[in-house]
DNA sequence: CTGACTATTGAGACCTGATCTCGACAAGCA
DNA sequence: TGCTTGTCGAGATCAGGTCTCAATAGTCAG
């Protein structure tokens, strides 16, 4: 497990140093498979006895929300998080139970939001779709007799 | 104009008191077409010379949000902003020049959300559209010559 | 391998947005 | 009018995030 990690690699690509703390963070990151936290990546790093400044860590997921590897969420409570993610353009299906976070490529929102630009007269510059609800697995946790 | 001030009947028709404080929020509220931000609030609220403190503010905020006479967004930037809005499920579109706020029905997104709830297996509670672009305003402003 | 150059880091101050506490106050009702 | 209780204000406090600046460490030329 040298550093296979994709983050990593973005990193290097953009021409970034690959510095200790960066990839501490990198390998973090890419042992979440739902959205996480500054808060909970800060815990993380404390317990996993990898010294990152809190500075380091926000300037690393600056870095990174850049590169487009991670993204900012912002959950309907009003927090923020962070979900490590591929570059292409795609939105977030978020799990309100679990965290659990899947991609959804954009079938068909394209013609949506041409059609609203069409009636709003707004040139449509970008936008962002954020779904949320249950995965499989907690719908089954959720009504186990049903 | 003592207060057809829809903000003020909501707040009334939920049950809550209609204080000077309440009062004095919603026709401030009720004077943006746009979004605004906290902090814009509590600038306006010193100018008008309406005594309102920060912590009075945030609370009929929150209490509005509740009532979805309010809806708090989220900018690209990060930043937090509330519309003022009516109660039906529609999305924003926000005009990333001017902050002006068009108010954008569900034109076949539910089709979509259910497109991927199919495919995913999650089954969606909520979802947020957010569209950022230019107003017809801003855009003839942006290309005088074009 | 070594040294130098410069990006990056760490520590902690600081800032902004928002919430909480608690005694004082006032809206609404009898 | 007087009570009850929801609401308010002031300010402490918290959380998330940014900034400063000296110290450190990647990276590359030699």
């Amino acid at each position: 497990m040298t550093s296979s990690n994709p983050i990593v690699d973005a990193l290097d690509a953009a021409g970034y140093r690959l510095t200790g703390p960066r990839r501490a963070v990198a390998d973090l990151i890419a042992g979440y498979d739902g959205h996480f936290t500054a808060a909970e990546l800060e815990a993380a790093a404390r317990e996993h006895r990898v010294g990152v400044s809190r500075a380091t860590l926000f300037r690393a997921l600056e870095l990174l929300t850049e590169l487009h590897v991670v993204e900012r969420l912002d959950l309907p409570g009003g927090e923020h998080a962070y979900v490590p993610c591929v570059r292409a353009h795609h939105h977030h299906l978020v799990c309100s139970r679990c965290g659990r976070v899947a991609e959804v490529e954009d079938c068909g929102l394209a013609e949506i939001v041409a059609e609203i630009a069409r009636r709003s007269g707004y040139r449509i510059e970008s936008h962002r779709l954020e779904l949320f609800g249950l995965c499989r697995h907690c719908q089954a946790k959720a009504a186990p007799g049903a």
